[in-house]
DNA sequence: GCGACAG
DNA sequence: ATCTTGTCGC
């Protein structure tokens, strides 16, 4: 594989990103995540997870599971190219699409300004937000100990995202723009959906791989 | 060269 | 991400 190559997909993809409020309303948000059947081997089975809540209520009205094999390796900045395709294909064969999606992963808080939750966006053409456990680059303050607090990521001098607490003395997420949002929109949702650590559509999805996944390895 | 490094 | 058990704190 050329890696240039594919850096010159992230920077074309970065150019395309929109930064700012397109929505006026929104009355559901979906979560798309990604699970492994095994973590060695390279050519490997693999499920794509969208799950779509309501925001009045917080719980799920939709839910899709597909099944694949990805056969590109994971590589720090280069994660969309592994998990884009099933992602893609989950959300195409949705039969219910939401108003924003999150994304496990950066938004554009990405070396090239294009991380899987932008590079997701622009490709499909939907409103994304980009929700990582970890950060990826930047540097940032601790944001206070309690639920809303956050504090800026700051890359190269210019704010690339959030560093959001969702509870009270619980681990920050990490939180950016992906496509068509703006950064307070974002971490109002991010905060809207939050009951617990990882905001409601994002936790769903996971946890319904995570049981296919033990189910499927007999455990 | 060394440390960092989404999932 | 996955590999893995119990354990401490709210």
């Amino acid at each position: 594989m050329d890696l240039t190559k594919l850096e010159e997909i992230q920077l074309d993809c970065a150019k395309r990103v929109i930064k700012i409020e397109v929505l006026k309303e929104i009355k559901t948000v979906g979560g798309i995540d990604v699970t492994f059947e095994s973590s060695k081997e390279n050519p490997t089975k693999a499920w794509a997870c969208i799950v779509i809540i309501s925001l009045d209520t917080l719980k799920p009205i939709y839910q899709k599971i597909i099944e694949d094999i990805v056969d590109f390796p994971y590589i720090p900045t280069f994660l969309a190219f592994r998990e884009l395709p099933l992602m893609k294909r989950v959300y195409t064969e949705a039969k219910s699409k939401p108003d924003v999606i999150f994304i496990d992963g950066q938004g554009i808080s990405h070396p090239r300004g294009c991380g899987i939750a932008s590079h997701f966006g622009v490709e499909v053409g939907a409103v994304t937000v980009g929700v990582a456990k970890k950060k990826l680059l930047g540097n940032y303050e601790p944001p206070k100990e309690t639920r809303g607090s956050y504090s800026y990521l700051i890359y190269n001098g210019e704010v690339i995202g959030v560093v959001l607490r969702t509870k009270d003395k619980v681990k920050p997420l990490f939180v950016s723009i992906g496509h068509k949002i703006s950064l307070e929109k974002a971490i109002e949702l991010v905060l809207r959906t939050s009951i617990y650590r990882i905001p409601e559509p994002l936790r769903l999805a996971h946890n319904l791989l995570q049981r296919l996944r033990k189910q499927v390895l007999g455990k």
